[in-house]
DNA sequence: TTGAAAGCGTTACCAG
DNA sequence: CTGGTAACGCTTTCAA
């Protein structure tokens, strides 16, 4: 017997489908009795309510949607983790959908969130050219949306995410600080603000060191583990060996090791890794590498609590959060920084 | 403007709300011209199809509902994946949900998810004592379910997993014909069957050898990289260093590995490490680590893939689905291997 | 304290 | 080809 609806109940007691709506509901115009007839019957008929035609009435569905590029990233897995947390303490459920970094994937996932009427949106863009046309419409529809991590800027949407620029230009400026002086970038893809961001900050180190950028000492590809395989090997074709590389993120910092292991390179004796991370992850591959960190469980929070003040009070003007990335010292660094003099 | 629904359209055309929803699923009986002026109006107002309304009376809503104990343990995180990848491929959007290894919560998310009408559940068990009398109500609501990784027997649902007893006991084999015979456990909690099976297992492999269980050689705990480093500092604290340690998973792994690095053990030298784990989290930290391993993706995939069985033909038999584990060896294991002997 | 009726957004069926 | 009406499961308002 599938699952029974006040209606089959309502009928069993002879009674009206009002009653039962509102027994169940405890309604105080329905006498104890007949709550408790209602009720009995419910608990032995099995009667579990129907979610989605309350809400039909109610015009919100305490539902969210979340778009992540991948689910496997485990910055995201953090990251969703922080929404779960902050969501479920608020009363809403999730629905999670993964775009696989594809842009027409994300254009239906959003749709799909749409069309489910959730009561907002927390979005991380793939790295793929940003579609608006999506995105005007969420617009349109007035459903709140905040980006996290990843976002299109000049839309108006509020975003929650690092300030890679600088995390970057700190990031190499530390490198700097100790001496190095010839450090690869093995740069995402620039499609993306992350990537472009991470990218100006490592020039804007060298620049304010007076340091020439050089264009062979940095490739672009994807954020992957295997493209920092490649890049790590197309940079080594150009030339000698760097002091130090530094990978957009922490996949790209595994290629990087994965290629030095192929091409008998030893690290961190030989050349220093340091990348855009977050604390669970490097610690797991510490301590050989110098991260730069942010929480993604706090950004995932932030992202929530923002969306939720804008689901709360609608006139909401947007806002850039920006979550503070802490740069964490691994052996890769320590251990040359012996070997080099500094400045 | 919010978004409009189709008697909206249907106003301003002056139609029916009939006739609209017709044309907007290009039924075919209704005019091209028709058709062409309500998909423009439905264009310019941004009209978005209200998905649970249509759902309401298709009975259907290609929704499933996902319960994790944790979506930021990575083996949960590939294994959501794996189930999000086999999801979409049928298009079926997923509610994931996250107990937090609480049962309470869990009973709260498969109640929502149930009162959601997903057309089917795919749950990994919270590790405290499992509740029956959700699972009833499960059963009752007749809406397929479907265990991963870790399952509740005896309910006559499907589940899908590893062998951990028979993985276990391969494990502890290899250890033993490489020569080692001081091997500790650190078992996770026997509370949940991954924790006994796993338990099991060790004694199996010892058993079999002739070798007797040594109870002050095994400490049970709970699953995490905390509950590892206790572990292995309550063994330590009974007596001398053993050859091997087994973990088992891979955060009490890493536990085990912080216990060592406090206690200044070196490791691979003095002691060795195996553990279950999974491919693309033991990357990260191989080549240290031997690993019983299963891919978690996979486990996902083939959990949904039999959940899609059970929603297209109803009567399906359940199922206890295996997917074989394999041993990948890390250098804990090799080097040490030369100063034992081999038996 | 209970119930009748209208409505939430959509689809299905049948008439015209 | 188009439209009226009932139905999906539930809530809410207003009468009784």
């Amino acid at each position: 017997m599938p699952i029974v609806n006040q209606a089959q109940i309502a009928r069993s007691l002879k009674v009206s489908r009002a009653t039962v709506s509102k027994a169940l509901k405890d309604a105080d115009d329905i006498s104890e009795g007949m709550k408790k007839r209602v009720r009995d019957l419910a608990e032995k008929f099995n009667y579990i309510p129907h979610y989605h035609a309350s809400n039909l009435q109610s015009k919100r569905t305490k539902t969210i949607g979340v778009v992540v590029p991948d689910i496997s990233y485990s910055f995201f897995a953090f990251a969703v983790d922080g929404i779960m947390d902050a969501a479920q303490r608020s009363g809403y459920q999730v629905i999670l959908t993964v775009s696989r970094e594809k842009v027409d994937i994300e254009r239906k996932n959003i749709l799909t969130l749409l069309s489910m009427r959730v009561d907002g949106l927390l979005v991380a863009v793939s790295k793929e050219t940003r579609n608006i046309q999506i995105f005007e419409k969420v617009r349109r529809s007035e459903i709140p949306l905040v980006f996290f991590d990843r976002s299109v800027g000049g839309l108006g949407f509020s975003s929650v995410g690092i300030d890679d620029r600088e995390a970057a230009r700190r990031l190499v400026d530390f490198v700097l600080r100790k001496g190095y002086r010839r450090i690869w970038h093995i740069a995402g893809s620039s499609g993306i603000d992350i990537g472009r961001n991470r990218r100006a900050g490592y020039g804007d180190a060298l620049t304010r060191r007076g340091i020439r950028i050089r264009k062979d000492w940095i490739t672009e590809g994807g954020f992957t583990r295997e493209d920092g395989r490649r890049g790590f090997r197309e940079l080594h074709r150009r030339g000698a060996l760097p002091d130090v590389v530094f990978g957009a993120n922490d996949q790209i910092a595994l290629g990087a090791y994965d290629a030095m292991r192929e091409l008998g390179i030893r690290y961190p004796e030989q050349v220093g890794v340091v990348a855009f991370s977050h604390r669970e992850y490097a610690n797991i591959m510490s301590p050989s590498l110098t991260i730069i960190h942010v929480d993604p469980c706090l950004l995932g929070r932030k992202a929530m609590e923002l969306l939720l003040r804008h689901m709360d009070h609608p006139g909401t003007r947007s806002r850039r959060l920006r979550i503070p990335a802490e740069i964490e010292e691994g052996e890769s660094l320590l251990k040359r920084g012996d070997s080099v003099q500094g400045d």
